[in-house]
RNA sequence: GGCGCGGUAGCCAAGUGGUAAGGCCGAGGUCUGCAAAACCUCUAUGCGUCGGUUCAAUUCCGACCCGCGCCUCCA
């Protein structure tokens, strides 16, 4: 069964290309924008990876695992990580590792499988390639030189210009847009053409390298880096491009201008953008003080598999709004399917109970639908699944049911003690001195758990 | 202002022209001395508002109200 997803380029659900079975060569070809490297991802940026992992995983079920090549790039040259580089007076390349180092702990966290390339913009293999295509679109007349030694792409060389986020049927908001074109109006021809190379300047410190053919000393615009990276990983032509749909403009739609003015065919056959995560209804960003990353869900008591079922909770094309309590329902549905997955025989089942979860996330990747499905089979319990098909459709969504790690808290003396004590006086049966003790614990917050040969404590749920 | 998306039970969230999946919470029960866990049962005559089309509308059409996103380097 194929694999439909929403087209954001024909605003469609369409079935994704199936690559030929007989031909080895033939893959399914998927590029991902992946993250700046200058601070830790929000949940946000990971709802994005989260989803497209579930494609992924989705993919190589259906094409099978050699059949499948997914690239997610690195932005690791831009204004924010050079900033960062200057503020904390460290060398660009320190910063960047720090914060891809910390983005691959928290992708491992949430149970993403690893692209299987993860090029970055600054790697001087792929900077040969941004500066090539660049004066690829030099000669043909696609892009400039500024006065200032940067170079720009000529918006109006290109007809289709737009037709992905449609942007000519739209008109600019007088005074907050038109501001932002005016920025660096003087350098570019027109206030639409965007940058591919930017002119060393004093705020770059020692972060330039040598740029195309007339160019000035500098760095790739951050457009380039996915047309030239996309190319020299995937090919001219690639099956499926995604991101977050705030890129769709005006980073996508620059993407296909100077891939399709440069190579002289289509970029990419499928366009897909997962929708924002809000967080207390509103999109997250630092000046409202709502942003979250996987460690500020950590030092809530949240795991991070908690995270990714509720990033997944909502359909990928509609925005979700994140609270602690999607949380909480998270971590007790997992809860459910620990338990169910328990009761399961290993294998031995002649038909694949799970079906229907497997086509949810086929038709347009509904998540919330697959859930539904998924709890719909749990609840029947008629013995007629199996752990090796659960395990299936747990790959599909990417989720772990180990336990969880308890954290380990210090048990205060005097809890021992009040712990120690009702013990003692249950096995004596004085159960109203038991029960006395017990609401002493749980008036300093502990519960205490009882079984046959013994207890334990635990910090009180809220 | 333009472009686009959404409003379904206490919370979250699928879905369909023919009478509302699922998760969480909550309630009752079984089991435990009690508690916890586990398991069982229950929980929207209703799908933003008002009209229209239809034998039938939450689902199609129109108007309106409310919320959100994008509009040149934010996933």
């Amino acid at each position: 069964m194929a694999i439909k997803l929403f087209d954001s380029l024909t605003r469609e659900v369409r079935p994704l290309r199936i690559p030929s079975a007989a031909d080895p060569q033939d893959v399914f070809s998927f590029y991902n924008c992946g993250p700046t490297v200058y601070a830790p991802a929000h949940i946000g940026n990971f709802r994005t990876f989260v989803i497209n992992d579930v494609l992924r995983r989705l993919l190589e079920l259906e094409l099978g695992a050699g059949k499948v090549r997914h690239v997610r790039n690195l932005t690791d040259v831009d204004d924010k990580t050079i900033k960062r580089s200057r503020d904390e007076n460290r060398p660009l390349g320190d910063v960047t590792r720090q914060w891809t180092d910390k983005f691959h702990a928290d992708c491992a966290a949430l149970n993403c499988l690893p692209p299987h390339d993860e090029p970055r913009a600054a790697d001087p293999k792929y900077l040969r390639e941004q500066v090539n295509m660049i004066e690829c679109l030099m000669e043909k007349g696609n892009a400039y030189r500024a006065a200032d030694g940067s170079v720009y792409f000529k918006v109006s060389s290109f007809a289709d210009y737009g037709r992905l986020s449609r942007v000519r049927e739209r008109e600019l908001q007088p005074g907050s847009a038109l501001k932002a074109l005016a920025a660096d109006a003087d350098e570019k021809e027109d206030g639409s053409d965007f940058a591919l190379w930017k002119a060393w300047k004093p705020d770059d410190g020692p972060n330039k390298w040598p740029g195309p053919k007339g160019a000035a000393e500098g760095r790739p615009g951050w457009h380039i880096e996915c047309s030239a990276m996309s190319k020299s990983l995937l090919g001219m032509t690639i099956d499926l491009h995604t991101g977050g749909v705030d890129l769709l403009f005006p980073h996508h739609e620059n993407e296909i201008a100077q891939s399709e003015c440069c190579n002289g065919t289509t970029f990419s056959r499928h366009w897909y953008h997962s929708e924002h995560l809000l967080v207390d209804g509103r999109k997250m960003s630092k000046s409202l003080g709502n942003l979250y990353t996987l460690d500020d869900l950590a030092a809530k008591g949240f795991s991070p598999m908690a995270l990714r079922y509720a990033l997944l909770s909502g359909h990928p094309r509609k925005q979700l709004n994140f609270t602690l309590d999607s949380l909480h329902a998270a971590e007790s549905a997992l809860q459910t399917l620990r338990g169910y997955r328990a009761t399961l025989p290993d294998a031995g089942v002649t038909h694949d109970v799970f079906g229907p979860v497997l086509t949810a996330l086929q038709d347009d990747l509904n998540t919330p639908a697959a859930f539904g499905a998924l709890f719909t089979v749990v609840n029947r319990k008629d013995g007629q699944a199996d752990r090796a098909s659960f395990d299936r459709v747990l790959f599909a969504l990417g989720l772990k049911l180990d336990a969880p790690v308890a954290p380990k808290t210090e048990i205060p003396a005097e809890v021992q003690l009040l712990a120690d004590r009702r013990w003692s006086a249950k096995q004596a049966k004085d159960f109203a001195s038991a029960d006395a003790l017990r609401k002493e614990l749980a008036a300093a917050g502990w519960s205490m758990l009882d079984r046959k040969d013994g207890y334990s404590l635990e910090p009180a749920k809220k």
